[in-house]
DNA sequence: CTTGACTCCGTACATGAGTACGGAGTCTAT
DNA sequence: ATAGACTCCGTACTCATGTACGGAGTCAAG
């Protein structure tokens, strides 16, 4: 059983080797001590597992300063509870409302694709109906 | 009824001016011509929408590149109905795919809320158990 | 017809998120 | 014990996405 080395990680990870000592600078993943011993330092397997969430929530829109905040929730007796709860709540917010926002999209999308292939010229229909405009309530 | 300027377009869409000038520079929103007699641009009312869709798809982990593809997407008698439905079929699996994974962020969250207010040390629950990793049951 | 606010345009600067490079050390297989 | 592959670390470069600046032109009100 081969030891974790950095390029294995990242491989596992799905990024270059740069970019897993990215994260390190940046306080994203924990940069294993190098073993008493000297030598190489040696991965835990989970650090594979939080680079593939790190690249996951990015593609979902969040920056890596947000993921960091993401990856700090979690609940172990170290942490206050409600300061955690607080956070993931304001968190779970932001999901549900990209969620809405991506479903309404999903759904420009299928109504693009139904109207589509019928004829020639069907509705014009833009994907930005997806958005439903907030506050452009206001004239002037 | 005051001629719909850039700053008008920009307050409307909630950006600055330069970010409205920087997406007529990207190829994002089509800058309006000068009038013949001179004097300053003035813009149609779509263009507020098209700069808020924009910034709620970049929420949503699109590139300016591809929420250019994603605008580009139209049903008029003018395109090629087919290429459309392809790109936008291409388009739908993205966004069903970030949606299933946002629902998993969400559905941790909803967990770690659910498991932290109760005593003080029920489970370790971290974010990451929002990834079902897809790949990963390769060993070595 | 002048003043203050706004537009236009080009260019420069800033920030986030990597990516590349290079020299020195380490490990492993032959 | 040496070659080839890999690690370590610092620094520098890149690319996307804006933001800021500055000077010249324009507009509208007093």
């Amino acid at each position: 059983m081969t030891a974790m080395t950095i390029s294995k990680v990242a491989k596992k990870a799905g990024v270059g080797i740069e970019t897993v000592r990215f994260y390190e600078r940046k306080g994203l993943v924990d940069q294993p001590p190098k073993p008493p011993s000297g030598g190489y330092r040696v991965y835990p397997a989970e650090t594979g597992e939080r680079i593939r969430f790190i690249r996951q929530a990015q593609e979902l829109g969040f920056t890596l300063r947000e993921i960091k905040e993401l990856l700090s929730l979690r609940t172990d007796p170290a942490t206050d509870c409600a300061d955690v709860r607080e956070r993931a709540q304001t968190k779970l917010g932001e999901v549900t409302r990209k969620i809405a926002l991506m479903k309404g999209i999903q759904a420009a999308l299928e109504k693009l694709i139904a109207a589509c292939p019928g004829q020639g010229a069907l509705q014009v229909c833009s994907i930005i109906d997806a958005i439903e405009a907030p506050e452009t309530t206001r004239k002037e």
